[in-house]
RNA sequence: GCUCAUAUAGCUCAGUGGUAGAGCACUUGCUUGGUAAGUAAGAGGUCACCGGUUCAAGUCCGGUUAUGAGCUCCA
């Protein structure tokens, strides 16, 4: 049979022969590299017969093929050995490879702790010291779960039994057979492959991912070639902990969290300053696109949620309140609103609409609170009292289209002004619960992507994850440690004007629904202020550095100097502050570089005499010196906002 | 919400059932200096909260709250 190459050429083998075959027929080197082979697209294990003419790669260690086979071989063949030889008893679940690493999930005894991660990797070099080779034998369904009764693994019986296939499963062992696998392969021919890997920590799992199944105990792990590539890779983890907004949020004193408002933000000084610029930069923003600003209360009667559908859809959620009766003789019951659209459609409903008032694009930075499950807050990134960059556009089914290619060019320019360049798109269609017909869903669905679809632009489909009231375009942005975030959002909505009975008088005369779209660029304030820090390490632009200036002196006989220039800084506009206190000027440097202040002005007595400024810029050990007027001139020209 | 872990000075963290610790920060003195930590002294604590075991609890046990990692969820 002819076996065909990447490179094009064709080597003639037996039938029947195995990739080992093959890479030994090319050199000895390649066969002792070779981990596993990709025939006709599929892989496959070294030793599996090949039968006819294919197409055939050959997988090693430095192909990221190659560095998956080896991670899916630890975790299956050597963590979930080295769990049971130590805890015996223990179940095994299932045991992938994921970005950088792996994981396993187990179901144990008795719990284990992160210090027995020490005592499991002992075990696995153990394991991987007998430098076993791997073998594979394929069994019938019945057979396969014959053996693992006998083995005391109903995870694994449960696989088979919900497998559709009849035979060939495929069962892992090493040479003393007294372990074994199910996996669909392909592994390493044997565990000599394995490269360098730790074992990262312990955390929960549900089986199947089904929250109302039990919680097994899942242990990931990483591993790479050598153990350069594996500090590497420690390494960037480091590096991400430290851009972490959460941290970086105290060092600068930004914000801060306590216990008796958990997932809602405290703003300090500088925390604030930046969330205003930001506001008033989206302010001015959302004024040129034709947006009206309004704003809506906090606490609306139950009686608004019921007419909206939040009552019943969205109410574990809410935060919901009762007037106390003891002291107020009213009885009423409130909810915090955890969206702003209802508010949006009563000011849409004051006064009749015309179709010439459309499209009406109404904008609030809008307060809401959601009671998200304890478990999920996350700094800034996931809170329960936040603020939207909210807006809502009421228009025709007609205008839709032109409004999806308005708002996307709006949030392209808004992304890149603040240091996004690319951004992903994802369609989600209707949820299990949700509001409004089948026909009606039909028609927001159909609006959404043929609108997406006529713009050009690519997205992903995700199906079941549009809101309970219509569909959505969701923008993603990746954060600087790989992260993503969904921060836009484009929602086409026709049950809501529907339900809170909205309407404009058309072109016939007679009245019809408009159609009303959610939006959002920045989708919390909170949330993207996070992104912000963390895509540049808190060294924000210098238009949005909460201190952009510290004018920090060497000597005291600078002092007045020094409030000179803050007053004169401050009269074009730049944030500075005065660091006069009685400190060497390494030690003011040093912590005005910690708390990210882009531009450090140094006074000492050649300053003073001869009136200029010596400037340090963030992450530089130069130093530049200007005139007095020039300096904040230039200052001054670099403080520009985009737009 | 679930699993596991954590909670000690403003911050970062030690602490072995028997008198509460360090570094930094803070205050005061000395020091007036040239671009990432001058120097000395001082002050600073209901060891998250509630209960239990014990002659004795920061330490052991139970609960609560918050936080962290992950899972589930995420308008």
């Amino acid at each position: 049979m002819n076996i065909t190459l990447p490179d094009g050429s064709i080597r003639e083998l037996e039938q029947g022969s195995t990739g080992l075959d093959l890479a030994s027929s090319i050199g000895a080197g390649l066969a002792k590299a070779a981990l596993a082979v990709t025939v006709n697209g599929i892989q496959k294990d070294l030793n599996d017969p090949i039968n006819e003419d294919s197409k055939v790669s050959i997988i090693t260690i430095d192909s990221d093929d190659g560095l998956e086979i080896m991670r899916h071989t630890l975790t299956a063949q050597v963590l979930a050995r080295a769990v049971k030889n130590l805890f015996p008893g223990t179940k095994l679940a299932i045991g992938p490879t994921i970005t950088d690493g792996f994981y396993y999930d187990f179901e144990f005894k008795k719990a284990i702790s992160p210090e027995d991660l020490d005592s499991i990797e002992k075990e696995m070099k153990k394991i991987i010291s007998s430098n076993s080779l791997i073998t594979k034998k394929l069994n019938t369904k019945e057979e396969a779960i014959e053996i693992f009764k006998l083995e005391g693994e109903p995870y694994k019986e449960s696989i088979i039994n919900d497998s559709e296939q009849e035979d060939g499963f495929q069962l892992y062992y090493q040479d003393d057979f007294k372990f074994v696998d199910l996996c669909r392969g392909p592994h390493i021919p044997s565990l000599k492959h394995i490269g360098a890997f730790k074992l990262l920590k312990i955390a929960g799992a549900y089986w199947k991912g089904d929250s109302n199944n039990k919680m097994l105990t899942r242990i990931y792990g990483t591993a790479w070639k050598n153990e350069k590539d594996l500090s590497a890779y420690l390494d960037r983890i480091e590096e991400a902990e430290k851009r972490d907004h959460r941290k970086l949020g105290k060092e600068m004193n930004l914000f801060h969290f306590q216990e008796e408002a958990p997932g809602m933000v405290f703003w300090h000084p500088d925390g604030w300053t930046i969330y205003r610029l930001l506001e008033s930069y989206m302010r001015s923003n959302l004024e040129l696109c034709g947006y009206k600003e309004i704003k809506t209360p906090q606490v609306l009667d139950r009686k608004l949620w019921e007419a909206s559908g939040h009552w019943d859809k969205y109410r574990e959620n809410m935060f919901i309140t009762e007037i106390d009766e003891e002291h107020a003789n009213e009885k009423r019951v409130n909810a915090l609103k955890p969206m702003n659209c209802p508010c949006h459609v009563q000011i849409y409903n004051q006064g009749l609409k015309s179709y010439r008032d459309l499209p009406l694009r109404l904008a609030e930075f809008g307060s809401c609170h959601r009671y998200e499950a304890s478990g999920t807050m996350h700094g800034l990134m996931r809170v329960r009292g936040f603020t939207q960059d909210d807006g809502h556009i009421f228009c025709t089914e007609e205008q839709i289209e032109s409004e999806t290619g308005l708002f996307i060019e709006l949030l392209s320019r808004i992304y890149k002004d603040l240091g996004f360049e690319k951004f992903d798109i994802k369609l989600s269609t209707r949820p299990e619960i949700r509001v409004g017909s089948d026909e009606v869903w039909d028609k927001a669905e159909d609006a959404l992507e043929s609108a997406i679809k006529n713009l050009g632009l690519p997205y992903k489909l995700e199906e079941g994850g549009g809101a309970f009231y219509g569909p959505k375009l969701d923008f993603v942005l990746t954060d600087a440690i790989g992260r993503e975030w969904q921060c836009g959002t484009f929602q086409a909505d026709f049950n809501l004007p529907e339900r809170l009975d909205a309407e404009y008088v058309g072109e016939d005369g007679s009245k019809h629904r408009p159609v009303m779209i959610h939006r959002a660029i920045l989708g919390s304030f909170e949330r993207f202020i996070g992104v912000l820090i963390e895509n540049y390490s808190g060294k924000l632009p210098f238009w949005l550095a909460p201190v952009q200036v510290a004018v920090a002196t060497i000597i005291s006989d600078a002092d007045e100097y020094a409030n000179e220039i803050i007053t004169k800084l401050s009269e074009v506009g730049i944030r500075c502050n005065a660091d006069l206190r009685n400190e060497k000027i390494s030690y003011k440097v040093r912590e005005h570089s910690s708390t990210k202040v882009p531009v450090i002005i140094a006074l000492g007595k050649r300053e003073q005499e001869n009136r200029t400024v010596s400037i340090r810029r963030m992450d530089s050990d130069k130093t530049e010196t200007y005139e007095l007027e020039e300096a904040i001139k230039i200052l001054s020209e670099e403080n520009t906002r985009p737009n």
